[in-house]
DNA sequence: ACAAAAGTGTTAGGATTACACCCATGT
DNA sequence: ACATGGGTGTAATCCTAACACTTTTGT
């Protein structure tokens, strides 16, 4: 607590006040979207990795940084998706500290929502937090204030982007077999999808191009490994994958 | 002159700091979209109707209030559309005032849509403005800031929302007809559609009540009048007007 | 007569769905 | 042998695009 305290102070006059920005850092892992959470420092909640904006910071930019800050993950691919702010959102949370506390004022949040292949991430560990780790999307734990709403608006926003943002390129290793993406698809969509109609029409959008070897190793066949090209993905995607999955 | 520091007094203690939110209001008249802008005392530049966010108030709320106060417009859709924030985006406007003016604070900005039925609204002109008035967004005047980039984000938005939100019935008077009807899609669209084959689809969706008296008055055949569904209608978009335009 | 509007018909071409079949390959 | 993966075949159905025809009705 004391911590807080000693926070506090820095932050009133290094941030721009009331303004708050967090991120649902989604991944996808054993066949799950995962979303990447804080445990709180003595207390049994959860939190997504949020901080402020510096005075003199650009938007993304303060994205950018909170997330390396928080979690160790960079170059990531980050999306405004909305703002959050009801008027006593965080209050409640923080009622029996000090008033003068930065944490204890009215704060809008800016939403992000980033993609990480999380193979590729390590994780950090910040001084507010225990614990930095991967959760299921259908195993959240108890997370503090509004933070499960976030969450469930991110996945809204992914779920109408996905023919508009690049987003099987970012949640996926670089290399990935056609099952992978297939299960890609269909936990963000949350629906099964027909093998060879999902082949067929991933196909004839032209964006994939087929490796030489196959990923070898496991049992049975060993399955063909793809990559997105992504010069054609991105011209693909800017007038949207016309597509109905 | 005056006035501006007059209003600056006040803010400070009123408003939360750094945090504003602007509206684009579209209409739609004699076969275009407008956009309602009000053009600033003393200066020839043209501003979005906006404002501040009161210490106690919401988000949706305060963009309801704003838009009352400075256009008279009421009992209107607004659907949140994006924040913008570069740390620039507003000094240079007021270089030459005094630093501790309200308006020379850094801003967030937090844009707004909203979409009116435009013969019904009155339109109010308030102290800091001369002129309120409707400009069709292919000849936009002369704007502040940043605020063509808002409209731009404002109208790409509402291009994506279209099977999501009910962008014709608040768009359209409650009755119309279907020439308007299909223009209002092929504005918002930007290419013309056939004629025989948007009836046929629009019907299909089955949200529209054709009324018992066509209009009548004008030269040629009198056209038929409809009016949405409203249940219907919601419930259509729910899972979005799958369609392909 | 003419222009605008309403409603329907038609046809070719694509896309979608839901299967099924066959082959390859690692254990 | 069996599970997994890859790739293609196919038929029914539906959707779309493009045009055309007919009828209605004000001026």
């Amino acid at each position: 607590m004391e911590y807080l305290i000693e926070l506090s102070k820095e932050a009133w006059g290094k941030y721009l006040p009331h303004i708050s920005i967090d991120s649902v850092v989604f991944g996808f892992h054993e066949g799950e979207i995962k979303v990447l959470l804080l445990k709180m420092k003595d207390v049994e909640k959860w939190v997504l990795p949020g901080g402020y904006l510096l005075k003199e910071e650009g938007l993304d930019e303060a994205a950018y940084r909170i997330l390396k800050e928080r979690s160790g993950a960079d170059k990531i691919f980050l999306h405004q998706f909305g703002v959050l702010g009801s008027p006593q959102r965080s209050q409640e949370f923080f009622k029996d500290l000090p008033d003068d506390l930065w944490h204890k004022q009215r704060f809008i949040t800016i939403g992000y929502y980033a993609l990480v292949d999380n193979t590729e991430i390590r994780v950090v560990v910040d001084q507010l937090s225990d614990l930095c780790e991967w959760k299921p999307l259908t195993q959240l734990p108890d997370l503090a204030m509004d933070h499960r709403n976030i969450i469930e608006s991110a996945m809204e926003a992914l779920r109408l982007d996905l023919n508009h943002k690049p987003v099987g390129y970012n949640l996926l290793p670089t290399n990935f077999t056609m099952p992978e993406l297939q299960r890609l698809y269909e936990t963000i969509l949350n629906k099964s999808l027909n093998r060879g109609n999902f082949y067929r029409k991933i196909m004839s959008f032209d964006i994939l191009e087929k490796l030489e070897e196959p990923r070898k190793g496991a049992a049975h066949k060993s399955p063909n490994l793809y990559r997105f090209n992504l010069g054609k993905y991105e011209a693909a995607l800017k007038s949207g994958l016309q597509s109905s999955w």
